[in-house]
RNA sequence: GUGUCCAUAGUUCAGUCGGUCAGAACGCCAGGUUGUGGCCCUGGAGGUCGAGGGUUCGAGUCCCUCUGGACACCCCA
Protein backbone atom coordinates (compact mmCIF):
# COMPACT_ATOMS: atom_id res chain seq x y z
CA UNK A 1 0.00 0.00 0.00
CA UNK A 2 0.91 3.70 -1.16
CA UNK A 3 0.61 6.59 0.76
CA UNK A 4 -2.20 9.31 -0.52
CA UNK A 5 -2.92 12.46 0.28
CA UNK A 6 -6.30 12.33 2.37
CA UNK A 7 -9.79 12.54 0.87
CA UNK A 8 -10.66 15.61 0.02
CA UNK A 9 -7.48 17.47 0.36
CA UNK A 10 -4.67 17.62 -2.64
CA UNK A 11 -1.57 18.81 -3.92
CA UNK A 12 -0.88 21.48 -5.40
CA UNK A 13 2.19 20.62 -7.99
CA UNK A 14 4.39 22.46 -9.89
CA UNK A 15 2.56 22.38 -13.02
CA UNK A 16 -0.17 24.35 -10.74
CA UNK A 17 1.53 26.73 -8.23
CA UNK A 18 3.07 28.83 -10.66
CA UNK A 19 -1.18 29.70 -11.53
CA UNK A 20 -1.76 29.93 -7.79
CA UNK A 21 1.33 32.26 -7.44
CA UNK A 22 0.04 34.50 -10.51
CA UNK A 23 -3.74 34.52 -9.35
CA UNK A 24 -2.64 35.61 -5.25
CA UNK A 25 -0.26 38.10 -6.64
CA UNK A 26 -3.29 39.75 -8.36
CA UNK A 27 -5.94 39.28 -5.65
CA UNK A 28 -2.99 41.11 -3.00
CA UNK A 29 -2.39 43.61 -5.65
CA UNK A 30 -6.53 44.21 -5.67
CA UNK A 31 -6.83 44.42 -1.82
CA UNK A 32 -4.06 46.34 -1.59
CA UNK A 33 -5.52 49.08 -3.96
CA UNK A 34 -8.64 49.07 -2.19
CA UNK A 35 -6.41 49.63 1.28
CA UNK A 36 -6.97 46.06 2.90
CA UNK A 37 -4.15 44.88 4.52
CA UNK A 38 -3.06 41.33 4.82
CA UNK A 39 -3.49 39.56 8.12
CA UNK A 40 -2.38 36.27 8.77
CA UNK A 41 -3.97 34.46 11.99
CA UNK A 42 -3.48 30.68 12.66
CA UNK A 43 -4.91 27.59 11.36
CA UNK A 44 -6.10 26.49 14.84
CA UNK A 45 -7.95 28.26 17.56
CA UNK A 46 -9.48 27.45 20.25
CA UNK A 47 -13.28 25.04 19.43
CA UNK A 48 -15.59 27.69 21.07
CA UNK A 49 -14.49 30.69 19.02
CA UNK A 50 -16.07 29.36 15.85
CA UNK A 51 -19.28 27.25 17.69
CA UNK A 52 -19.85 30.76 19.16
CA UNK A 53 -20.01 33.12 15.92
CA UNK A 54 -20.58 30.62 14.06
CA UNK A 55 -23.18 29.26 15.86
CA UNK A 56 -23.87 25.57 17.80
CA UNK A 57 -26.67 24.98 15.88
CA UNK A 58 -25.56 25.26 12.41
CA UNK A 59 -24.06 22.46 10.02
CA UNK A 60 -20.46 23.67 9.47
CA UNK A 61 -20.31 23.58 13.28
CA UNK A 62 -22.00 20.93 14.54
CA UNK A 63 -21.09 18.45 12.06
CA UNK A 64 -18.11 19.29 10.01
CA UNK A 65 -15.28 20.87 11.79
CA UNK A 66 -12.17 19.26 12.59
CA UNK A 67 -12.11 19.15 15.90
CA UNK A 68 -9.90 17.40 18.46
CA UNK A 69 -8.25 17.56 22.16
CA UNK A 70 -4.14 18.41 22.00
CA UNK A 71 -2.61 16.77 24.59
CA UNK A 72 -3.20 19.07 27.14
CA UNK A 73 -7.02 18.34 26.46
CA UNK A 74 -8.08 21.34 25.62
CA UNK A 75 -10.18 21.75 22.01
CA UNK A 76 -8.60 22.55 19.28
CA UNK A 77 -10.54 23.24 15.76
CA UNK A 78 -9.24 23.90 12.23
CA UNK A 79 -10.16 27.00 10.99
CA UNK A 80 -13.25 26.24 8.83
CA UNK A 81 -13.66 29.82 7.79
CA UNK A 82 -11.40 33.01 8.24
CA UNK A 83 -13.92 35.60 9.72
CA UNK A 84 -13.77 34.43 13.44
CA UNK A 85 -10.13 34.39 13.86
CA UNK A 86 -9.85 37.74 12.16
CA UNK A 87 -12.49 39.08 14.51
CA UNK A 88 -10.83 36.96 17.48
CA UNK A 89 -7.03 38.96 16.84
CA UNK A 90 -9.14 42.46 15.97
CA UNK A 91 -10.25 42.24 19.20
CA UNK A 92 -7.39 41.02 21.18
CA UNK A 93 -4.77 43.08 19.61
CA UNK A 94 -7.17 46.13 20.14
CA UNK A 95 -7.01 47.15 16.80
CA UNK A 96 -9.88 49.20 16.85
CA UNK A 97 -8.30 51.57 19.03
CA UNK A 98 -5.69 52.23 17.27
CA UNK A 99 -7.60 53.17 13.91
CA UNK A 100 -11.27 53.89 14.07
CA UNK A 101 -12.03 51.51 10.64
CA UNK A 102 -9.75 48.31 10.48
CA UNK A 103 -9.50 47.02 6.91
CA UNK A 104 -7.63 43.42 6.69
CA UNK A 105 -7.35 40.78 4.05
CA UNK A 106 -6.31 37.07 4.04
CA UNK A 107 -5.24 34.41 1.88
CA UNK A 108 -4.63 30.39 3.23
CA UNK A 109 -6.25 27.40 3.83
CA UNK A 110 -9.14 26.36 5.87
CA UNK A 111 -10.50 22.64 6.81
CA UNK A 112 -14.17 21.45 6.47
CA UNK A 113 -14.95 17.39 6.97
CA UNK A 114 -17.25 17.44 4.40
CA UNK A 115 -17.83 14.93 0.88
CA UNK A 116 -15.59 16.15 -1.29
CA UNK A 117 -17.54 17.38 -4.96
CA UNK A 118 -16.28 19.65 -7.74
CA UNK A 119 -15.26 23.00 -6.07
CA UNK A 120 -15.39 21.39 -2.46
CA UNK A 121 -12.60 19.79 -0.71
CA UNK A 122 -11.48 19.13 3.21
CA UNK A 123 -8.84 21.37 2.81
CA UNK A 124 -9.89 24.40 0.36
CA UNK A 125 -8.37 27.67 -0.02
CA UNK A 126 -9.70 31.86 0.75
CA UNK A 127 -9.58 34.56 0.67
CA UNK A 128 -11.25 37.16 1.85
CA UNK A 129 -11.75 40.49 3.35
CA UNK A 130 -13.20 42.25 6.09
CA UNK A 131 -13.82 45.77 7.01
CA UNK A 132 -14.19 46.59 11.28
CA UNK A 133 -15.69 49.88 12.70
CA UNK A 134 -18.43 51.01 10.62
CA UNK A 135 -21.80 50.44 9.87
CA UNK A 136 -22.17 52.73 6.89
CA UNK A 137 -23.88 51.15 3.79
CA UNK A 138 -21.06 52.68 1.71
CA UNK A 139 -19.09 50.67 2.92
CA UNK A 140 -21.08 47.60 2.41
CA UNK A 141 -20.26 48.53 -1.38
CA UNK A 142 -17.34 48.88 -1.03
CA UNK A 143 -17.15 45.56 0.25
CA UNK A 144 -19.33 44.10 -2.40
CA UNK A 145 -16.86 45.93 -5.17
CA UNK A 146 -13.59 44.57 -3.76
CA UNK A 147 -14.81 41.25 -4.46
CA UNK A 148 -16.01 41.79 -8.04
CA UNK A 149 -13.05 43.95 -8.80
CA UNK A 150 -11.29 40.82 -8.13
CA UNK A 151 -12.84 38.98 -10.59
CA UNK A 152 -12.77 41.69 -12.70
CA UNK A 153 -9.18 41.76 -12.40
CA UNK A 154 -8.82 38.21 -13.76
CA UNK A 155 -11.09 38.33 -16.12
CA UNK A 156 -13.44 36.13 -14.95
CA UNK A 157 -16.59 35.80 -16.98
CA UNK A 158 -19.78 37.10 -16.19
CA UNK A 159 -19.79 36.72 -12.41
CA UNK A 160 -23.40 36.89 -10.81
CA UNK A 161 -23.83 39.45 -7.83
CA UNK A 162 -26.84 38.50 -5.38
CA UNK A 163 -27.68 40.44 -2.78
CA UNK A 164 -30.45 40.49 -0.20
CA UNK A 165 -30.87 41.41 3.42
CA UNK A 166 -31.12 38.95 6.20
CA UNK A 167 -32.43 41.99 8.74
CA UNK A 168 -30.85 42.09 12.59
CA UNK A 169 -31.90 41.00 16.06
CA UNK A 170 -34.81 43.65 15.55
CA UNK A 171 -36.87 42.83 12.48
CA UNK A 172 -35.80 38.89 12.18
CA UNK A 173 -37.28 37.55 15.48
CA UNK A 174 -40.07 38.68 14.34
CA UNK A 175 -40.05 37.85 11.19
CA UNK A 176 -38.89 34.33 11.86
CA UNK A 177 -42.43 34.14 13.30
CA UNK A 178 -44.38 34.45 10.67
CA UNK A 179 -41.91 32.66 8.65
CA UNK A 180 -42.49 29.51 11.00
CA UNK A 181 -46.30 30.33 10.88
CA UNK A 182 -46.92 30.65 7.39
CA UNK A 183 -44.21 27.43 6.63
CA UNK A 184 -46.40 25.19 9.20
CA UNK A 185 -49.53 26.22 6.99
CA UNK A 186 -47.83 24.58 4.29
CA UNK A 187 -45.95 21.60 5.97
CA UNK A 188 -47.24 18.88 4.18
CA UNK A 189 -46.30 20.38 0.72
CA UNK A 190 -42.63 20.74 1.69
CA UNK A 191 -40.51 17.78 0.81
CA UNK A 192 -39.40 15.36 4.11
CA UNK A 193 -35.89 17.39 4.08
CA UNK A 194 -37.17 20.72 4.57
CA UNK A 195 -40.19 19.77 6.92
CA UNK A 196 -37.44 18.27 9.46
CA UNK A 197 -35.18 22.08 8.32
CA UNK A 198 -38.61 23.57 9.42
CA UNK A 199 -37.39 22.90 13.00
CA UNK A 200 -33.64 23.19 12.65
CA UNK A 201 -33.24 26.17 10.32
CA UNK A 202 -36.01 27.42 8.50
CA UNK A 203 -34.77 30.24 6.60
CA UNK A 204 -32.61 27.09 4.62
CA UNK A 205 -36.39 25.80 3.31
CA UNK A 206 -36.55 29.18 1.16
CA UNK A 207 -33.56 28.52 -0.62
CA UNK A 208 -34.21 25.10 -1.33
CA UNK A 209 -33.35 23.17 -4.34
CA UNK A 210 -36.02 21.35 -4.80
CA UNK A 211 -38.61 22.06 -7.61
CA UNK A 212 -41.12 20.59 -4.93
CA UNK A 213 -40.09 23.33 -2.20
CA UNK A 214 -39.79 26.17 -4.76
CA UNK A 215 -43.52 25.52 -5.51
CA UNK A 216 -44.81 25.32 -2.37
CA UNK A 217 -42.57 28.12 -0.57
CA UNK A 218 -43.38 30.44 -3.33
CA UNK A 219 -46.33 32.84 -1.40
CA UNK A 220 -44.25 32.67 2.09
CA UNK A 221 -42.97 35.84 3.35
CA UNK A 222 -39.73 37.31 2.97
CA UNK A 223 -37.15 39.03 5.21
CA UNK A 224 -36.77 42.05 2.98
CA UNK A 225 -40.62 42.70 3.13
CA UNK A 226 -40.08 42.38 6.85
CA UNK A 227 -36.97 44.55 7.86
CA UNK A 228 -37.11 47.62 10.15
CA UNK A 229 -36.89 51.00 9.36
CA UNK A 230 -33.34 51.06 10.29
CA UNK A 231 -32.51 48.08 7.72
CA UNK A 232 -34.96 48.67 5.21
CA UNK A 233 -32.80 52.33 5.07
CA UNK A 234 -29.59 50.13 5.03
CA UNK A 235 -30.71 47.94 2.17
CA UNK A 236 -31.82 50.60 0.16
CA UNK A 237 -29.26 52.43 0.50
CA UNK A 238 -26.61 49.79 -0.24
CA UNK A 239 -28.41 49.15 -3.61
CA UNK A 240 -28.59 52.82 -4.37
CA UNK A 241 -24.79 52.98 -3.93
CA UNK A 242 -24.14 49.71 -5.97
CA UNK A 243 -26.25 50.84 -9.13
CA UNK A 244 -24.36 54.38 -8.89
CA UNK A 245 -21.04 52.12 -9.33
CA UNK A 246 -22.06 50.73 -12.01
CA UNK A 247 -23.23 46.86 -10.99
CA UNK A 248 -25.67 44.84 -12.26
CA UNK A 249 -27.03 43.12 -9.13
CA UNK A 250 -29.54 40.27 -8.47
CA UNK A 251 -32.28 40.52 -5.57
CA UNK A 252 -32.56 37.57 -4.19
CA UNK A 253 -34.87 37.36 -0.91
CA UNK A 254 -33.52 33.46 -0.47
CA UNK A 255 -30.42 34.05 -0.68
CA UNK A 256 -29.75 32.81 3.05
CA UNK A 257 -25.96 32.67 4.81
CA UNK A 258 -25.01 29.71 6.94
CA UNK A 259 -23.61 31.50 9.13
CA UNK A 260 -25.37 32.69 11.87
CA UNK A 261 -23.52 36.01 12.61
CA UNK A 262 -24.94 37.46 9.52
CA UNK A 263 -27.17 41.10 10.14
CA UNK A 264 -28.28 43.12 7.21
CA UNK A 265 -26.60 42.87 3.86
CA UNK A 266 -25.82 39.53 2.70
CA UNK A 267 -24.65 38.78 -0.84
CA UNK A 268 -22.87 36.05 -3.12
CA UNK A 269 -21.09 35.98 -6.52
CA UNK A 270 -22.22 33.08 -8.44
CA UNK A 271 -20.73 31.53 -11.47
CA UNK A 272 -22.80 29.55 -13.77
CA UNK A 273 -19.68 27.75 -15.37
CA UNK A 274 -19.15 25.91 -11.77
CA UNK A 275 -20.88 23.03 -11.05
CA UNK A 276 -23.53 22.88 -8.04
CA UNK A 277 -21.28 24.81 -5.35
CA UNK A 278 -21.65 27.78 -7.86
CA UNK A 279 -20.44 30.35 -5.13
CA UNK A 280 -17.63 32.15 -5.82
CA UNK A 281 -17.53 34.32 -2.66
CA UNK A 282 -20.18 35.10 -0.07
CA UNK A 283 -20.28 37.66 2.72
CA UNK A 284 -22.34 40.25 4.77
CA UNK A 285 -22.54 42.30 7.68
CA UNK A 286 -22.00 41.43 10.55
CA UNK A 287 -22.55 43.99 13.24
CA UNK A 288 -23.24 41.89 16.86
CA UNK A 289 -20.48 39.72 16.33
CA UNK A 290 -17.32 41.57 17.54
CA UNK A 291 -18.96 42.37 20.55
CA UNK A 292 -20.14 38.06 20.83
CA UNK A 293 -16.86 37.48 21.12
CA UNK A 294 -15.94 39.84 23.71
CA UNK A 295 -15.12 43.06 22.12
CA UNK A 296 -16.64 46.14 22.26
CA UNK A 297 -19.84 46.36 19.92
CA UNK A 298 -18.29 47.16 16.46
CA UNK A 299 -20.09 46.58 13.15
CA UNK A 300 -18.31 44.75 10.56
CA UNK A 301 -18.76 43.61 6.81
CA UNK A 302 -16.55 41.27 5.17
CA UNK A 303 -16.57 38.19 2.38
CA UNK A 304 -15.17 35.15 1.79
CA UNK A 305 -13.93 33.94 -1.59
CA UNK A 306 -12.92 30.06 -2.82
CA UNK A 307 -10.01 29.52 -4.24
CA UNK A 308 -10.33 26.36 -5.74
CA UNK A 309 -14.02 27.68 -7.66
CA UNK A 310 -11.98 30.56 -8.68
CA UNK A 311 -8.97 28.42 -10.24
CA UNK A 312 -11.47 26.21 -12.01
CA UNK A 313 -13.24 29.40 -13.80
CA UNK A 314 -10.37 30.66 -14.44
CA UNK A 315 -9.08 27.08 -16.28
CA UNK A 316 -12.50 27.40 -18.37
CA UNK A 317 -11.94 30.74 -19.73
CA UNK A 318 -8.34 32.53 -21.12
CA UNK A 319 -5.87 29.46 -22.47
CA UNK A 320 -3.72 31.54 -20.21
CA UNK A 321 -0.13 32.42 -20.48
CA UNK A 322 2.54 30.20 -19.75
CA UNK A 323 5.03 29.93 -17.10
CA UNK A 324 8.09 31.71 -17.30
CA UNK A 325 11.06 29.35 -17.95
CA UNK A 326 14.67 29.82 -16.67
CA UNK A 327 16.93 32.66 -18.51
CA UNK A 328 20.15 30.51 -19.38
CA UNK A 329 20.90 26.81 -19.14
CA UNK A 330 24.75 25.64 -18.87
CA UNK A 331 25.90 23.21 -20.63
CA UNK A 332 29.44 21.37 -19.73
CA UNK A 333 30.95 18.22 -21.25
CA UNK A 334 33.31 16.85 -18.90
CA UNK A 335 34.67 17.50 -15.21
CA UNK A 336 36.35 21.13 -15.47
CA UNK A 337 33.88 22.97 -17.56
CA UNK A 338 31.00 21.23 -15.05
CA UNK A 339 33.24 22.94 -12.05
CA UNK A 340 32.86 26.00 -14.11
CA UNK A 341 29.74 26.26 -14.44
CA UNK A 342 28.61 25.22 -10.40
CA UNK A 343 30.87 28.07 -9.60
CA UNK A 344 29.44 30.32 -12.51
CA UNK A 345 25.97 29.69 -11.87
CA UNK A 346 26.27 30.66 -8.42
CA UNK A 347 27.55 33.88 -9.20
CA UNK A 348 24.56 34.47 -11.68
CA UNK A 349 22.06 33.31 -8.97
CA UNK A 350 23.07 35.60 -6.73
CA UNK A 351 22.93 38.61 -9.68
CA UNK A 352 19.29 37.79 -9.90
CA UNK A 353 19.18 35.17 -13.17
CA UNK A 354 17.71 32.03 -13.07
CA UNK A 355 20.37 29.27 -13.86
CA UNK A 356 19.87 25.87 -14.25
CA UNK A 357 22.67 23.51 -15.20
CA UNK A 358 22.96 19.45 -15.88
CA UNK A 359 23.48 16.83 -12.74
CA UNK A 360 22.69 13.80 -14.73
CA UNK A 361 25.69 13.32 -16.46
CA UNK A 362 24.25 13.69 -20.49
CA UNK A 363 25.18 14.19 -23.70
CA UNK A 364 25.27 17.70 -24.93
CA UNK A 365 22.08 16.81 -27.22
CA UNK A 366 20.20 16.04 -23.74
CA UNK A 367 21.39 19.12 -22.60
CA UNK A 368 19.98 20.67 -25.15
CA UNK A 369 16.68 19.41 -25.35
CA UNK A 370 16.27 19.70 -21.44
CA UNK A 371 17.35 23.42 -21.87
CA UNK A 372 14.44 23.43 -25.04
CA UNK A 373 11.92 22.16 -22.27
CA UNK A 374 12.82 24.40 -19.70
CA UNK A 375 12.19 27.35 -22.62
CA UNK A 376 15.74 28.37 -21.51
CA UNK A 377 16.27 32.14 -23.09
CA UNK A 378 19.73 31.17 -23.46
CA UNK A 379 22.14 28.13 -23.62
CA UNK A 380 25.87 28.98 -22.52
CA UNK A 381 28.11 25.73 -23.81
CA UNK A 382 31.31 25.22 -22.23
CA UNK A 383 34.01 22.66 -23.09
CA UNK A 384 37.87 22.57 -22.76
CA UNK A 385 38.38 24.74 -25.74
CA UNK A 386 36.10 27.56 -24.45
CA UNK A 387 37.96 27.36 -21.02
CA UNK A 388 41.37 27.91 -22.08
CA UNK A 389 40.75 30.66 -23.63
CA UNK A 390 38.43 31.72 -21.56
CA UNK A 391 35.66 32.36 -24.02
CA UNK A 392 32.57 30.38 -23.46
CA UNK A 393 29.69 30.25 -26.77
CA UNK A 394 26.39 31.54 -26.28
CA UNK A 395 23.39 30.40 -28.13
CA UNK A 396 19.94 32.44 -27.80
CA UNK A 397 17.25 29.73 -28.42
CA UNK A 398 14.74 31.33 -29.72
CA UNK A 399 16.92 32.12 -33.00
CA UNK A 400 19.29 29.86 -32.52
CA UNK A 401 21.84 32.44 -33.25
CA UNK A 402 25.00 31.70 -31.38
CA UNK A 403 28.17 33.49 -31.01
CA UNK A 404 31.53 32.54 -28.81
CA UNK A 405 32.94 35.34 -26.20
CA UNK A 406 34.26 36.31 -23.08
CA UNK A 407 32.63 35.52 -20.18
CA UNK A 408 32.20 38.93 -19.31
CA UNK A 409 30.56 39.92 -22.55
CA UNK A 410 28.03 36.74 -21.80
CA UNK A 411 27.51 37.45 -18.51
CA UNK A 412 26.42 41.11 -19.24
CA UNK A 413 24.33 40.04 -21.90
CA UNK A 414 22.67 37.37 -19.35
CA UNK A 415 22.24 39.21 -16.60
CA UNK A 416 20.85 42.64 -18.64
CA UNK A 417 18.13 40.02 -20.57
CA UNK A 418 17.23 38.51 -16.96
CA UNK A 419 16.48 42.00 -16.11
CA UNK A 420 14.42 42.77 -18.83
C1' G B 1 -24.07 11.05 6.27
C1' U B 2 -27.13 9.31 1.41
C1' G B 3 -27.19 8.22 -3.85
C1' U B 4 -25.30 7.44 -8.99
C1' C B 5 -21.23 6.42 -12.03
C1' C B 6 -16.15 5.03 -12.54
C1' A B 7 -11.06 2.37 -11.51
C1' U B 8 -6.10 -0.77 -17.77
C1' A B 9 1.50 2.03 -18.62
C1' G B 10 3.90 8.69 -15.83
C1' U B 11 -0.75 10.99 -18.54
C1' U B 12 -5.26 10.49 -21.73
C1' C B 13 -7.55 6.31 -23.27
C1' A B 14 -8.59 1.41 -26.84
C1' G B 15 -9.51 -3.47 -25.41
C1' U B 16 -16.06 -5.92 -29.37
C1' C B 17 -20.20 -12.39 -27.47
C1' G B 18 -15.08 -14.17 -21.23
C1' G B 19 -10.32 -17.78 -25.27
C1' U B 20 -2.33 -14.23 -28.00
C1' C B 21 -5.92 -8.27 -25.02
C1' A B 22 -1.75 -6.72 -22.24
C1' G B 23 -2.30 -2.19 -26.69
C1' A B 24 -2.25 3.21 -28.84
C1' A B 25 -1.15 8.23 -28.42
C1' C B 26 1.45 11.71 -25.62
C1' G B 27 5.39 11.92 -22.08
C1' C B 28 10.24 9.76 -20.60
C1' C B 29 15.25 7.57 -22.19
C1' A B 30 18.67 6.54 -26.24
C1' G B 31 20.30 6.64 -31.34
C1' G B 32 19.98 9.01 -36.30
C1' U B 33 24.68 14.57 -35.95
C1' U B 34 31.55 10.84 -31.43
C1' G B 35 30.24 19.43 -28.80
C1' U B 36 24.16 21.52 -29.99
C1' G B 37 17.34 21.96 -28.79
C1' G B 38 12.42 22.45 -31.08
C1' C B 39 10.31 19.03 -36.55
C1' C B 40 11.09 14.13 -38.47
C1' C B 41 12.75 8.84 -38.33
C1' U B 42 14.29 4.38 -35.40
C1' G B 43 14.65 1.77 -30.98
C1' G B 44 13.94 1.22 -25.59
C1' A B 45 12.19 1.38 -20.58
C1' G B 46 7.48 1.34 -18.13
C1' G B 47 1.46 -2.14 -16.26
C1' U B 48 0.88 -8.42 -10.53
C1' C B 49 -5.26 -4.60 -15.91
C1' G B 50 -7.20 -0.56 -7.79
C1' A B 51 -7.16 -4.75 -3.70
C1' G B 52 -9.22 -9.42 -1.98
C1' G B 53 -12.50 -13.33 -2.78
C1' G B 54 -15.78 -16.19 -6.19
C1' U B 55 -17.89 -18.40 -11.03
C1' U B 56 -15.29 -20.91 -15.21
C1' C B 57 -11.21 -25.52 -18.62
C1' G B 58 -9.97 -20.21 -19.07
C1' A B 59 -11.46 -13.30 -16.43
C1' G B 60 -9.27 -6.23 -17.58
C1' U B 61 -13.68 -8.72 -19.64
C1' C B 62 -19.13 -11.95 -15.23
C1' C B 63 -20.54 -11.86 -9.51
C1' C B 64 -19.45 -10.23 -4.30
C1' U B 65 -16.70 -7.35 -0.67
C1' C B 66 -13.32 -3.57 0.25
C1' U B 67 -10.44 0.74 -1.09
C1' G B 68 -9.95 4.95 -4.03
C1' G B 69 -11.97 8.63 -7.41
C1' A B 70 -15.75 11.67 -9.91
C1' C B 71 -20.47 13.89 -9.67
C1' A B 72 -25.10 14.99 -7.18
C1' C B 73 -27.98 15.48 -2.51
C1' C B 74 -26.80 17.95 1.91
C1' C B 75 -23.94 22.18 2.97
C1' C B 76 -21.19 26.18 1.41
C1' A B 77 -16.23 29.36 -0.48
Amino acid sequence: MTYRSIKGTRDILPSESWKWQRVEERIRKVMERFNYKEIRTPLFEQTSLFSRSIGELTDLVSKEMYTFEDRSGESITLRPEMTASVVRAYIQHNLGKQLPLVKLYYLGPAFRQERPQAGRLRQFHQFGAEAIGSANPDLDAEMISLSLAIYEELGVKEPLLKINSVGCQNCRPAYMKVLIKALEKIRHELSPESQHRLGVNPLRILDSKLEQDQRATSGVPLMRDHLCPDCAAHYKSVKERLSALGYKFEEDGRLVRGLDYYTKTAFEVISRQLGAQDALAGGGRYDLLVKELGGEATPGIGFAAGMERLMMVLGKNSPSDQEEGTTIFIATVDRKSQDWAMKHALELRRQGVSVELDYLGRSLKAQMREADRQRARYVLIIGENELEARRATLKDMKSGAQETTTFEEIFKRVVSSSKA
